[in-house]
DNA sequence: CGCGCAAGTGGCACTTGGTGTCAACTTTGG
DNA sequence: CCAAAGTTGACACCAAGTGCCACTTGCGCG
């Protein structure tokens, strides 16, 4: 996957105990529960004071988190990319074609279905990705903003529809995540297109 | 304001306590700051020990917390107190009427916009708060989906949108509350208003 | 090659949020 | 007035983090 040959030792073995570390803590997780699982026992399993751990991760959260920070930046990426006169909407529409895509890899997909589990099971953790999610969100809306300018449609700095929009735009993904999980004969993809697309037949 | 008179004497008492210790944390937060204040602290100061502390609340979290559960109450009857035939859309809009009037309210706006800032500036707090968020569109998901019903138009388990709309909603919301923050000329239920309104007029 | 420095590590004491327990006390209902 | 139920403080205890210090190890440099 990703080249880190030329890293330094001392980067590589920081990587590689990091790996560990949420591999070691994710079978916990999944054994005993998150909250169940303390700090101790992952250090224990995986042979590294408790000191050192704080060292990897600035908390025990951390160590779950890590995974959708890279998220965040795949979508600011993924919505850059997008061609400047794209209307918004089909815009943001794709730009999440990245992370489903990732999601659906089979390589991935089974640990992540995991770690997702343990999130929404552990309430101090879904908070966590909450907060994720909205940092995000206030990223994105910069650049739509941005996208905006460019288009020619300039928005007032009161102009809260940005945000309101890619807010939005994160309802129907939030809203087909969790439909997916609910009923796992629903494609992703679709039920965000379904939800993407259906948002603007309600009345009004 | 609340008759609680009718209530017994261990009701009462536990309720003065209760306000009395969210009044004197709330001070001690703005003094110091959410992270830099203590249980021992707050008990200290309201002359209780820390045992007692959390027979009150929860959580220190919880002391915080506690007005946005009220808030989601009201949201949930201002939904369901709208005529069924009215657009969903519009239904959203004005369940939020109540909310904002009650945080224009100047015998409350002073002291929630404490709370707000204390929030705001806390990321455990911030993550909390979300949560609630979360959990009430949720609630209110399950309302627009009975409406939808009750209107003729059913809605299967496994469609997104009501979950959808709602998240929407929110999210206008939650961008013009931001933008009133940001520009305190700005009034809040206009923001409301425009965001609502100009999600449409995006391109798709 | 070897030397010195920066980075990484473990151990330990300490703080803070939060819980379990228990004996003493207060309210309440009969 | 009395017994049951609720409330309280004190104390011990647990887990997440942090500060500190002595020690080791990778790395650049002469």
């Amino acid at each position: 996957m990703s080249e880190d040959s030329h890293l330094s030792l001392r980067e590589r073995t920081r990587r590689a105990v990091q790996a560990e570390l949420v591999d070691v803590a994710q079978r916990l997780f999944v054994e005993q529960g998150y909250e169940a699982t303390t700090v101790d026992s992952i250090t224990e399993a995986a042979g590294l004071s408790k000191r050192s751990f704080f060292r990897y991760f600035a908390s025990k959260e951390d160590l779950v988190m890590g995974k959708y920070d890279l998220m965040g930046e795949q979508l600011q990426a993924g919505l850059t990319a997008r061609p400047a006169d794209e209307p918004v909407w089909t815009a943001l529409r794709r730009m999440f074609d990245d992370v489903i895509a990732y999601t659906a890899d089979t390589s991935n997909s089974a640990r992540m279905d995991e770690m997702e589990r343990i999130v929404s099971a552990s309430p101090a953790l879904n908070a966590a990705y909450l907060q994720r999610l909205d940092q995000m969100q206030s990223d994105l809306a910069t650049i739509v903003r941005d996208r905006e300018e460019q288009a020619g449609r300039p928005r007032a700095a009161t102009d809260p529809s940005p945000e309101a929009i890619v807010g939005a735009a994160f309802a129907c993904m939030a809203a087909a995540r969790r439909t997916a999980i609910r009923f796992d004969d629903q494609s992703l993809p679709d039920l965000v297109d379904r939800a993407m697309s259906d948002l603007w037949t309600f009345d009004r």
